[in-house]
RNA sequence: AGGCGGAUAGCUCAGUCGGUAGAGCACAGCUCUUACACAGCUGUUGUCGCGGGUUCGAUCCCCGCUCCGCCUACCA
């Protein structure tokens, strides 16, 4: 029967059909239009698609094909990292699966290596966005080392040094044993551990007589201590500062000194100070004039300063100095205590702290704009409140080690004399210093830090340095969606860049999303082997179904918990979309153009109906979409579609359907599912553009494609309509009183009730048109409508506003049940009257309360003494009908 | 230590610019009624975390507290 449309929505065969289509297909740019620009956060080259990537990139597109079809010019940008540090990791795995050492490579075969390699990876992660159904700008995709990106990089660089932004110097970093490489402060994550905290006494003399006893976590570093510090507040060790102590095990003496960084209550009150192995030390030594003292080497072993730990590993070391310090008595007690432990954030080893030569970006200044932009609303969060986590950081920044010792990335493009050790910094090696005039000149051994690039990424991904006409037409960018657990590794430092390279804001709005958790609110990770691979998800339940739970369960500053009841939920809901257009379907078989509908003339009271609830639920998607409430449209999409749609109008739209051809209301109504049919998949479209586009070329084959439909709008419903709504939703609630009578009583659905409607003077007209609705809705046979006399009737009376519906239930239904019924509904009603009433008889309420309060609770009350009425005569009727009855 | 967010029906979450609390899922009963059993109809459940305050009225605003999550910080 239904020819066009197939009897199940089969998600894998659509979406594989529409992908083949759509998939990289040109932009179309709509010069006339406003411009809209996004650029995506671009994911690892190294990455797979995940959770965090779907639900990222589906809000992006959700926005995308909204602005689209708003008629704007979309600009969308994808594009990938070059993830330095990761991607280093996974090509030299796979050397070594090889057998290759790294340092039999030469570092540009190495590069070579791992360019062949991003060559290699075909379904990388770009292709797999794309199953998501983005709607990216692919011709205007770039990766952070393609030949332009590599260029605007050294310019940068070249001109944050001119400027004096960029220094090169030796100071305390976080240096990863693993990847051996400094990281930047953000590039270490804290984890917290139960830690042992050890109390070792420091001898006055070589042996373990009278000393002070330090507390540590890090007793292996205990041979390069210079000193012990006690705050100079602390009246316990006033004696001792200025005195010397030995270190345990061997023969070297360390002053005691005073800092008021030193925290009396934690553990004894004295801190040992290991410059070269602690930040906090670091800090201290460098006040006192202590000078470094190192043993442990790059790749976290002890070196020959170590004395009899050399060689060991710091884990080693620690467990061999407690037995030492045991052994020899030095060790007062041990006691657990939790510590934080910063590890690396790509590998998780635990990071050494470490003096070393890196190039640092001065930070201060550059985040001055940065905070203002913020402040004063050039730049708006969303949700607003991550503005304070991000003033925050900007306030309290610190310098920017970028210097990475690894080969995979943008190298840093100074040069450094060996004859006068002069560093230049070009665009291009010089022929010769220009200090000395040698041409002995040695390029600088390390690469920038990969997200010292991506904070390029907005304006570098239009043209820049070219004033290119993207960059003048789509920049700022529109919006920014990512995820807070980047907001200062990319987003603030983008913000900064951005208003230092251009001069503005790399884009107007942040969108911040949440992480998406498993359903038991656990964050999905490898090692706990909850993750959801959501390429899976979309197989099973198909696109459109996993981007609808996305966007719906996608609330401001809320953690998504995603569990497959879920989407299996929103799976129900494509196919209920679905089948309601073979249902339309039926009634207009062939059609392939919308027809018109003009609101003011339709006839229908559920046309009418119909047309005023989508003229509101489009409204309200359009404002939850400006406010970026993703979750609140889904919503409304969902309630309008399935509740209003289908389970009314659709509903409803039977009781006209069934009749002859040429009946007016009929075709009317024809006419009105089609056209509130192709509203409906514009509305859905932004969220569902699989299921919808099909569905629009089966049915509206004569109009142009969906996507290059506009989004609906309509201006306010008329009054003449809403009263006619008005009508029509009391008629619903008669609908729902009978059904709910019918099954309180045990009347099974397929029994048929015959009944007559009774309504006041007057309303016979306005009610004759609502009969079949009545009949067919509450399953009801409805042989009359009567005007007046609604009292002297007799039957089971349901009553509304302007009558009663009287049903004759004889023999179907004890009436005793029916006088409970009735009873119960009543208590309600007047326990709910009786709150009222209290509040309207209060006098500080009536002096108080704003008018427009004391009137709708007059108005309710009001209301509610006409359904007691109501109720109470259909008691009575039931009362009499008893007694009747009961003389039998 | 500081900051942020959360605490609402069995579960997951909306919401109220302060005026009788609402969805989905789950559960129960009934139903193959012109698309849909991936369905329809009906129903049950809430001291809106605890204690104060402001107010005619607080689940909503203010203060304090408890628990949970996250972020930041040089707790050795």
């Amino acid at each position: 029967m239904n020819e066009r449309i197939p009897k199940t929505y089969d998600p894998a065969s659509t979406e594989r059909k529409w992908l083949s289509l759509s998939s990289k297909k040109k932009r179309i740019s709509r010069p006339q239009g406003k411009p809209f620009s996004m650029t995506i956060p671009p994911p690892n080259i190294t990455g797979r698609l995940h959770m965090g990537h779907a639900l990222n990139i589906t809000l992006q597109d959700v926005v995308a094909r909204f602005r689209k079809m708003e008629g704007q010019d979309v600009l969308w940008i994808p594009g990938t990292d070059h993830a330095g540090i990761a991607t280093q990791n996974v090509v030299e795995r796979q050397l070594s699966k090889e057998g290759i050492a790294l340092r039999s490579l030469t570092r540009e075969e190495f590069v070579s290596r791992v360019w062949e390699w991003k060559d290699s990876i075909k379904s990388g992660i770009l292709d797999q966005i794309t199953r998501l159904g983005a709607s990216l700008s692919w011709e205007h995709e770039r990766f952070t080392m393609d030949a332009g990106f590599s260029r605007a990089v050294t310019e940068v660089f070249v001109r944050l040094y001119r400027e004096g932004f960029l220094y090169r110097g030796e100071r305390m970093i976080h240096w990863c044993p693993r990847c051996l490489t400094a990281l930047s402060d953000v590039e270490v994550s804290y984890v917290e551990k139960n830690g042992t905290l050890y109390y070792v006494r420091y001898g006055e003399s070589p042996g373990r007589d009278q000393g002070l006893v330090v507390a540590t976590t890090r007793p292996e570093t205990i041979f390069a201590d210079q000193a012990l510090a006690v705050n100079p507040e602390d009246a316990r060790y006033q004696g001792w500062i200025g005195r010397k102590v030995f270190i345990p095990l061997i023969q070297r003496e360390i002053p005691v000194i005073a800092d008021s960084a030193v925290d009396p209550v934690f553990g004894t009150g004295v801190l040992k100070i290991t410059p070269s192995h602690s930040m906090a030390d670091w800090e201290i030594a460098s006040r006192h004039g202590l000078p470094p003292f190192e043993i442990i080497d790059r790749e976290g072993r002890m070196n020959e300063k170590a004395g009899p730990l050399k060689g060991l590993t710091r884990e080693d070391a620690r467990e061999k100095m407690v037995e030492e310090l045991s052994a020899r008595g030095f060790m007062e007690k041990e006691e657990s205590s939790p510590s934080s432990l910063g590890v690396c954030y790509r590998c998780q080893t635990v990071i050494e702290p470490a003096l070393s030569l890196q190039w640092f970006i001065r930070m201060k200044e550059l985040a001055g704009p940065a905070i203002d932009a913020v402040r004063n609303g050039e730049i708006r969060f969303f949700p607003d409140g991550w503005k304070n986590t991000y003033y925050d950081w900007l306030e309290n920044i610190r310098d920017w080690c970028v210097s990475r010792q690894i080969w995979w990335g943008h190298p840093i493009p100074a040069w450094h004399c060996e004859s006068c050790r002069e560093t230049v910094v070009d665009l291009s090696k010089p022929d010769r210093c220009p200090r000395c005039q040698s041409e002995k000149l040695l390029a600088d051994p390390d690469v920038l830090d990969t997200w010292f690039s991506s904070a390029l990424w907005p304006f570098v991904t239009l043209g820049w340095p070219e004033d290119t006409p993207d960059l003048q037409r789509f920049y700022p960018t529109s919006l920014l969606v990512t995820g807070f657990d980047i907001l200062f590794f990319w987003v603030a430092r983008m913000v900064m860049m951005g208003y230092h390279f251009t001069g503005k804001a790399p884009f107007r709005d942040v969108y911040i999303h949440a992480l998406v958790r498993d359903q038991f609110g656990q964050k999905m990770t490898k090692s706990k082997g909850n993750v959801v691979d959501p390429l899976e998800i979309m197989d099973r339940y198909g696109t459109d179904a996993f981007r609808m739970t996305l966007v719906h369960m996608a609330s401001p500053g809320r953690d998504i918990r995603l569990s497959t009841e879920r989407v299996e939920g929103f799976r129900n809901f494509v196919s209920k979309i679905w089948n309601a257009f073979r249902y339309v379907e039926r009634f207009a078989p062939g059609e392939t153009r919308i027809p018109e509908v003009d609101e003011r003339s339709l006839q229908g009271p559920a046309n009418q109906w119909i047309m005023a609830s989508l003229s509101k639920a489009v409204a309200d998607m359009r404002r939850y979409f400006a406010l970026y409430r993703f979750d609140e449209a889904a919503n409304t999409l969902y309630h309008f579609t399935w509740h209003l749609y289908c389970d009314w109008f659709i509903e409803a739209s039977k009781s006209v359907l069934d009749r002859p051809d040429d009946d007016p209301e009929k075709k009317e109504t024809v006419r009105v599912l089609r056209f509130t049919g192709s509203v409906l998949l514009r509305m859905a479209h932004p969220v569902m553009p699989f299921v919808t586009g099909e569905l629009w070329e089966i049915l509206y084959s004569g109009e142009a494609p969906l996507e290059e439909q506009t989004f609906p709008d309509f201006p306010e419903s008329s009054s003449k309509i809403s009263g006619a709504v008005r009508e029509f939703e009391a008629m619903m609630a008669l609908v729902g009183d009978v059904r709910q009578m019918r099954s309180q009583l045990k009347i099974t659905p397929t029994l048929e009730i015959q009944g007559e409607l009774a309504v006041g003077h007057g309303a016979r007209e306005r009610y004759e048109r609502h009969l079949a609705f009545l009949s067919r809705m509450a399953r009801i046979s409805l042989a009359s409508l009567r005007e007046g006399d609604v009292e002297s009737r007799s039957g089971i009376r349901i009553p509304f506003a302007d009558g009663a519906l009287l049903l004759n239930l004889d023999g179907v239904v004890n009436l005793v049940d029916e006088e409970k019924r009735l009873t119960r509904e009543l208590e309600k009603l007047n326990q709910k009257r009786a709150s009222i009433l209290a509040r309207l008889k209060s006098r500080e309420f009536r002096e108080k309360a704003p008018p427009d309060v004391i009137e709708k609770d007059e108005r309710l009350l009001e209301e509610s003494g006409e359904e007691v009425q109501g109720l109470d005569s259909a008691l009575a009727q039931v009362r009499r009908m008893i007694e009747k009855e009961g003389g039998h």
